[in-house]
RNA sequence: CGGGGCGUAGUAUACCGGUAGUACGCGUGCUUUGGGAGCAUGUAGACCGGGUUCAAUUCCCGGCGCCCCGACCA
């Protein structure tokens, strides 16, 4: 895409009312805009980076036999009823609204009932379980205090997804692939090797539920690390009695703050039973089915890395969620030639299927760079009558800042191979 | 929800009880052209309501909004 045509404008000052360095980074950059306190537009650029963080989910899901649904944000208060979730002073962050036409709505904030009534229609036999079901979707809550830019907001996606097993090894099973394609999202997101699976407390039905924290100064969670061990708890787990059972002693592990990215949590039979979700087994007997739960949050997930891998000037962001892959600027000056080159290797690289931001603007150089730091992308090539005479471009690896000199035909090969 | 801070052009800020200034941005012209360049010129502003006062952006009260700390986060 030209940048000439990109909805976008850089600015050198933070607004004073974001302190966080994920809404700094971000709003400088032109990826988001804040509508209210908790609440942020994206504009095209930030779409970019969280539908490339949506559409990494999205793969590590269905590799996992998930299948993608899609369930309203407005809810029927009856459902919720039935497990005694609707009543405010049980659920404090429902956002409500009423019917003109009579009656009350809520605004999702998770979804289990959802999928577990559609369930109670389409489950029967045990030859339909199991079931992967998720979505991603808008939730609201009506949190008391929103903070951290787009860490913590009132609005938000969220990939949840929901499984419906037989028989508690079978739920066990799938709880381990999915903490698997959890980390495997993180990585390829480029937080992975600072991000733990943490041991949580279980609630009812399990012994431990799993947090997956990323280490940040950001962070408004305390975990506790041993890295050798790769073992990472929370505060509700520190009893020794947890802690030798993970096979750790309190004395070795650090405090550390986190950013909780994804959680996974076993629900038992708490919803099947409360919606009267049952299968009737091989036998005939009529069993409730055990579910669980995971969320990840592509916003907050795309706030972790601003504030995981930015530097305190500029974004840097991993290949698969950056806007595009490539920065192409071109250094025109008075030389009309070079635009016309820059030109024909946009074409070139966009026809080989690369897709590349290219800076057309009539611009001074020194612009074009500042912006191209502060959009982070993963490689920017520049062309000027220098590399022209030199016969190349020259590509700089934003992550490490080294700069390479090479010749036009391995431009594609080494975007690939990055 | 407890505590604290702050509301001035698109953004960042200054001053002031008496016609609101600077920088960036944006517009125009000229110069410049590999790291947010220069000169000239223009554009644009006091959160809302009430009170005090001859006069309020400034002082007082209320509201609304934003940020931070804590609490909360199923």
């Amino acid at each position: 895409m030209r940048q000439s045509h990109l909805f976008t404008k850089t600015r050198k000052e933070a607004p004073k009312d974001e302190v966080s360095k994920n809404a700094q980074l971000l709003i400088r950059a032109g990826f988001i805009h804040k509508e209210m306190a908790g609440v942020y537009s994206y504009l095209p650029l930030g779409l970019r980076v969280l539908e490339n963080g949506m559409r990494i989910i999205r793969e590590e899901m269905n590799g996992i036999g998930g299948q993608e649904f899609f369930m309203p944000s407005l809810q029927n208060p009856e459902i919720w009823k039935k497990t005694n979730r609707w009543d405010d002073d049980v659920v404090d962050v429902w956002f409500k609204s009423e019917l003109k036409a009579g009656g009350e709505v809520g605004f999702a904030w998770t979804h289990e009932e959802t999928i577990t009534g559609i369930m109670t229609e389409y489950v029967q036999s045990y030859k339909d379980l199991p079931l992967y079901a998720y979505h991603i979707q808008n939730k609201f809550r009506n949190e008391v205090r929103a903070k951290s830019g787009i860490m913590r907001t009132r609005e938000f996606f969220m990939k949840d997804l929901y499984s419906f097993s037989r028989t508690e090894k079978e739920h066990t099973d799938f709880y381990e692939k999915c903490a698997a394609a959890y980390m495997r999202v993180f990585t390829r997101a480029g937080i992975g090797h600072k991000t733990y699976r943490t041991f949580a407390s279980g609630g009812a039905f399990s012994k431990f539920s799993h947090e997956f924290q990323t280490l940040s100064d950001a962070g408004e969670d305390v975990i506790y690390v041993n890295e050798k061990k790769g073992v990472a708890v929370n505060e509700e787990v520190l009893g020794a009695a947890d802690l030798s059972e993970l096979g750790v002693t309190r004395d070795e592990l650090e405090q550390r703050t986190s950013i909780e990215v994804g959680n996974i949590f076993s629900l038992g039979t708490k919803f099947s039973s409360a919606l009267n979700l049952t299968f009737k087994d091989e036998n005939g007997n009529s069993q409730p089915v055990i579910m669980g739960s995971y969320g990840i949050g592509p916003n907050r997930l795309m706030g972790t890395v601003a504030e995981v891998l930015g530097t305190a000037e500029n974004m840097v962001w991993p290949k698969e969620l950056a806007p595009f892959p490539v920065h192409l600027i071109s250094i025109v000056g008075k030389n009309p030639a070079v635009a016309s080159e820059a030109d024909r290797l946009y074409d070139e690289l966009t026809e080989s299927g690369v897709d590349v931001l290219y800076d057309d603007r009539d611009v001074r150089a020194g612009e074009k760079f500042a912006d191209a730091d502060l959009i982070g992308i993963p490689t920017r090539v520049v062309i000027s009558e220098k590399t022209i005479a030199e016969g190349g471009v020259e590509v700089t690896n934003r992550a490490s800042g080294q700069t390479q000199f090479m010749p036009e035909p391995a431009l594609v090969d080494y975007v690939n191979a990055q």
